[in-house]
DNA sequence: ATTACTAGTTCCCGAGTAT
DNA sequence: TATACTCGGGAACTAGTAA
């Protein structure tokens, strides 16, 4: 296991820029990185042998340096990290399945025309309700509102639907977080579609899915 | 010494976001890190038990994914980075101090009424030269043109001065790096100030001095 | 196929210490 | 004071292999 590339950036978090130097002995080095003081004079030679790291060394503890070379391989690392975390366009939540009140179902057959409407699409009657755990914040996303009614002397609310997809292994199908006027589970996410998403992506309690939106 | 991080990077590095996941076996996992299918194996278990993966072994493979705690520890790395290569306003350029030609100190003290006009204060009678290796480029600089001229039948051409600093360990005073005409040294940084800057910044031939300017 | 345990080996760590 | 070498003990590596 490479262990260069750590020592540089326990280093790199001592320096103000690539230019810089840090003045330190070896003992106090170690205690950067967790080893002794004999581990950390065996890693800075090893390293200045390699041409990652000029010394000065004097008897009262060491200036050191990155040299080019040592400079490239930690902007590679922020390179690749930096692309790693670039945030997209799309907004994207991590949740894990579950078990849903069976309250779903109900619902979108009471909304199913409404929802005709809006979407486009008769959605599967049944939701696929994903735990969050408060991770979800709509703030700036696309929305479409759909009104309440009355039934007899039921009322329905209002419900806010976002157009997103729902992601798992390399598959990925549209679908509508719906968003009750009075959401009361803040911690969960409540999703519908065209499908039985836990049939067409082969989902099961636990599993780990990711969905995006705009 | 901490290694876990070096695993999750190597993960990330085959991952394109971290919401992604990897589906891949121990022993092209272990290729990955340059280790043995057992080794690979190895850290992989600890991860998990460490709560920075989550797997799915199965008798092909297994599929692998950061956990929250674990792309949390990748973002530490990635900030701590950011903010080491954060490009400042000013331009830093690295060099190396070198032998000058002895010509600089003539020179200075040729120009030296028309520096003074320029610059507001008489440089030192020499110059300091550093090895930059090409790395120098002051297209964006701002700049202090002092115009050439002739004496008896010999030519003095146009020079142009750059207010920067020179830096060496804590120490950092002003200067002004200067460019003749016609620069033939392209791999040499040529700089003057109020002082022997040998003397001032206790430089010798090889030493590393950083010089920064807008 | 895999994963991952056991066992034997390598090599790394750090106490002691020379310089 | 430092750095960094030697060397004994142990951690970590991998070959073999069970599951």
């Amino acid at each position: 296991m490479k262990q260069d590339t750590q020592i540089l950036y326990e280093l790199s978090r001592r320096l103000k820029s690539p230019y810089d130097e840090l003045f330190i002995n070896s003992a106090e080095f170690g205690k950067l990185l967790g080893v002794s003081q004999q581990s950390s004079s065996r890693y800075l030679t090893r390293l200045e042998s390699r041409g990652l790291i000029e010394r000065k060394v004097t008897g009262r503890g060491q200036s050191i340096r990155l040299t080019e070379r040592g400079v490239e391989a930690l902007r590679k690392m922020h390179t690749e990290l930096e692309n790693f975390f670039r945030t997209h366009a799309e907004i994207q939540v991590r949740g894990r399945v579950v078990k849903g009140l069976g309250e779903g179902a109900y619902y979108i057959g009471k909304y199913s025309e409404r929802l005709k409407d809006a979407l486009g699409f008769e959605p599967y009657q049944g939701t696929l309700n994903l735990d969050v755990k408060g991770k979800f914040s709509p703030e700036r996303a696309k929305t479409i509102r759909i009104e309440g009614f009355k039934e007899g002397n039921r009322c329905f609310g209002d419900i806010t639907c976002i157009p997103a997809s729902i992601s798992h292994g390399k598959s990925k199908v549209d679908c509508w977080i719906i968003i009750p006027e009075r959401s009361h589970h803040r911690d969960e996410l409540e999703l519908i579609g065209k499908f039985n998403f836990r049939k067409k992506l082969g989902l099961r309690d636990g599993d780990v899915v990711e969905v995006s939106f705009s």
